[in-house]
DNA sequence: TTTTGTGAAGCGCTTCACAGCT
DNA sequence: AGCTGTGAAGCGCTTCACAAAA
């Protein structure tokens, strides 16, 4: 949806023009929109105007800190494509890996630490929100230090469930259930 | 699901204890095991049964094979951790990527090509499914090049909404998307 | 007695139909 | 005239409550 609100420059897109970019029916749009107030007139929605009540609505209406953990493969390509990827909406403050040598060998246009600074560090900088990106095996110990760390919400991409305190939003990025999903649709 | 039934070698689980490690009511893991048939008694469901019926209804019961397109870090990162990822239920027959230089020197299980051969490749070893690892400015290209091949099936991880025609499944899975879905949660 | 399987009620999202605004 | 905003109906998934089965 955000997605779509920015491609327009010229700033007003209407209910059944959202139907064929996104997919769901003008009446889902409309009626979903309209729960943020009355917004739109007889040319349509402003996007500008949408699009701000939306992040407002859903409080994504400040740039939040986020980190990578395990500089890996994985790890490191959030690192590299990241900063383009994050649209203003959040900001790449630090990587961190057990390896040191990666720390210290990896380039990265934010700062990267060893594994064991994280509790500092995330403080320091009021990191909310990390990428887990570390090896199996590792994820569930990773993900306390995260949780001892302060921070509030964990990005996992391992393929394993994390046991957590229930204040921490977990979302589980697991590549076989996604080409499961795939499968499905094709079934 | 199938993940909580692989765990269990001693076959039984009843739906109480998948409601705690899965967090769906037990009410609903009944209705929805039902629909395969009764298959439970008093002392719970036998997993093996359960898994087999699920993969049967769902058309998880044959092996498929995919490819990688793109072997830059995001590629390169399925290519190593892919194949235990797996789980038998895929099996990782090609990669590819237009430079020559990364198909060469890339170690890899599965068999690497350059990009020009995707079409040849797909067809000879029956390629299914595809994830789309290549930067976001040739998301949408490569995607018709794997559609001509045949492919029937994209996960796509390029920040891109790709157009294709609507007989090849797309699943797309964006970072800043799953960011913001973490945010929403928390707020 | 424990746990499944299922009618019935509840609830939220989607779709319909159209009044109302510009 | 065109598009939004919204009551009303529809639909599917969840939850309740309990009879049936092992």
């Amino acid at each position: 949806m955000m997605r779509l609100l920015e491609k327009r420059e010229d700033g007003l897109i209407t209910s059944a023009e959202i139907e064929k970019l996104s997919g769901w029916s003008s009446h889902t749009i409309r009626r979903d929109i309209s729960y943020l107030g009355s917004v739109g007139c007889s040319a349509g929605y402003d996007t500008q105007k949408v699009a701000q009540l939306i992040q407002v609505a859903l409080g994504l209406d400040r740039k939040r800190h986020i980190c990578v953990v395990g500089l890996g493969r994985l790890g490191s390509a959030f690192l590299n494509a990241g900063v383009e990827l994050l649209n203003k909406e959040f900001e790449l403050a630090a990587g961190f890996d057990s390896n040191v040598n990666r720390v210290e060998i990896l380039k990265s246009s934010a700062p990267l630490y060893p594994a064991y600074k994280m509790g500092e560090i995330i403080r320091r900088f009021s990191i909310e929100l990390a990428l887990l990106c570390v090896p199996a095996e590792a994820a569930q110990q990773a993900a306390e230090k995260l949780a001892a760390s302060g921070i509030t919400g964990i990005l996992n991409f391992a393929p394993v469930s994390l046991s957590l305190p229930p204040e921490i939003a977990v979302r589980n990025v697991y590549l076989l259930d996604e080409l499961r999903s795939l499968a499905i649709m094709l079934h």
